[in-house]
DNA sequence: CGATAATCAATCAAAAACGATCAAACGGAG
DNA sequence: CTCCGTTTGATCGTTTTTGATTGATTATCG
């Protein structure tokens, strides 16, 4: 029997079976233990199969879709509280941009009461959220980033340039200490500082974590900013005393 | 029984029970408390449940982001070998477009060999699938449809547009009794013609509970398709005998 | 609060499974 | 037929898993 073969059966057999041991495959196959487990560790490389100490599991067709859960996220009561007071700042039948972070991800859960509102988002698992909440959401297209599961690049950007944001709710990597905001990876600034400019109004999302981090792209000034919400009395050094107004502390 | 086996047992049981005694898994499973008590402290290293003395109990999947649970489809098993034939279609470097339907979702697990080859979806489970796979995948952005979680429409449309595909892999809803592919909306059709047009090669996965059902809005007659992938002799009628290779039975 | 019972984490030894190595068997290419 | 690369099975030292034991910790109830 082709080692190809091999493969094949013990594939059909584990999607029958759901687990088998490698002995019980070594008698079901007439080979040797040491040729199973040969087997079983190319078809672990291949990703199609889970290999467990005894034998093989298959790989379930239930594995869950987006996974990204925002119980592991840092700092998430923080962000949630956030999030909150963002929402208050929407208003029935806006247009609003949500750019995809961990902070502003769960926003998703304060938009329910608006009225006939749409999002934009480049956030697929905040997209996934809010079209479960029954909200009219579009997702910007393009090259989908695995770690963030987001859409970042000229795609992304040339598809927010089609709109006009009432308001654009956005977060990013830090905040130096010359008050610019900063992310690692230019494709990010990139995309939202295009959201930015599409946007009538601009809130910022910055949890406490953020001050002083400075990451090698600078994005804009926070004093461009309409409003931001922090967490954090910190923020308010960052601007004149006359734009106390653009600040909200919670 | 395989230590994974263990703990899916031990969830699944939970998930039914809400609470579960230590010694009681012990008794269920025939193994020992210290094994269990092992068993749970890896599954609360995963997150996978909440540890408390003497037990454990079930994490609530409040907030999971789980949209479109495979598992739900029906004919899941016929679909899922649909998929793995069709994924021997795929070559290296290839780009491809996988059009959003229960039927093509699993592909995503039949596409980890393939080196260096690029995914395009309207799908967004598909997309995210694709991704954790480690593969190359870019989304159609535009408006998300609830109840497919996929995007239709004009932007899709024009995203399609900017491609020269390899391959198509797609269903539809129907095939209807004069060998005519069906749907039962106009954005879906319309996205799937945008589609075929685009590529060079297209390959309907065709499961025989489709045939012989007919919905409003005409797509293209079956025998214009490249290759028909199908679980069902009956396909065979509507084509020529000379067009016979055109059609793979699994 | 304190005593008792249950549960826990740590340790250890036995058994099972593992990976690495090597030689034999196999199978095309020359 | 011979050569060379591939695949396979046997062997062996190592690692992993498991259940028993023990002392520590935690919950329960009078």
């Amino acid at each position: 029997m082709l080692k190809e073969e091999r493969y094949d059966r013990i594939l059909s057999i584990l999607e029958k079976e759901q687990y088998i041991s490698a002995l019980q495959l070594s008698k079901m196959l007439y080979v040797s233990l040491p040729t199973i487990r040969r087997d079983l560790a190319e078809l672990r490389r291949r990703n199609q199969i889970i290999r467990s100490h005894g034998g093989a599991k298959v790989i379930q067709a239930e594995h869950i879709v987006a996974p990204l859960d925002f119980r592991k996220t840092v700092n998430a009561a923080e962000k949630r509280a956030l999030c909150r007071q963002a929402a208050t700042m929407v208003n029935d039948y806006d247009l609003i941009f949500i750019d995809s972070s961990t902070t502003t991800l769960q926003m998703a859960d304060f938009l329910s009461d608006k009225k006939g509102i749409t999002v934009i988002t480049n956030g697929i698992p905040l997209a996934t959220l809010l079209v479960q909440k029954g909200i009219k959401t579009y997702c910007t297209g393009g090259e989908i980033f695995e770690n963030s599961l987001a859409h970042f690049g000229s795609f992304a950007e040339d598809f927010i340039q089609r709109f006009n944001i009432d308001t654009l709710f956005f977060s990013c990597h830090g905040v130096n200490e010359n008050g610019v905001l900063t992310d690692p990876s230019l494709p990010e600034t990139q995309i939202r500082r295009v959201a930015i400019h599409q946007s009538k109004k601009t809130v910022f999302l910055c949890d406490e974590t953020k001050l002083g981090l400075s990451t090698p792209y600078n994005l804009v000034p926070i004093r461009t900013i309409d409003q931001v919400i922090t967490n954090s009395e910190k923020v308010r050094r960052l601007f004149q005393p006359e734009e106390a107004e653009k600040i909200t502390v919670i």
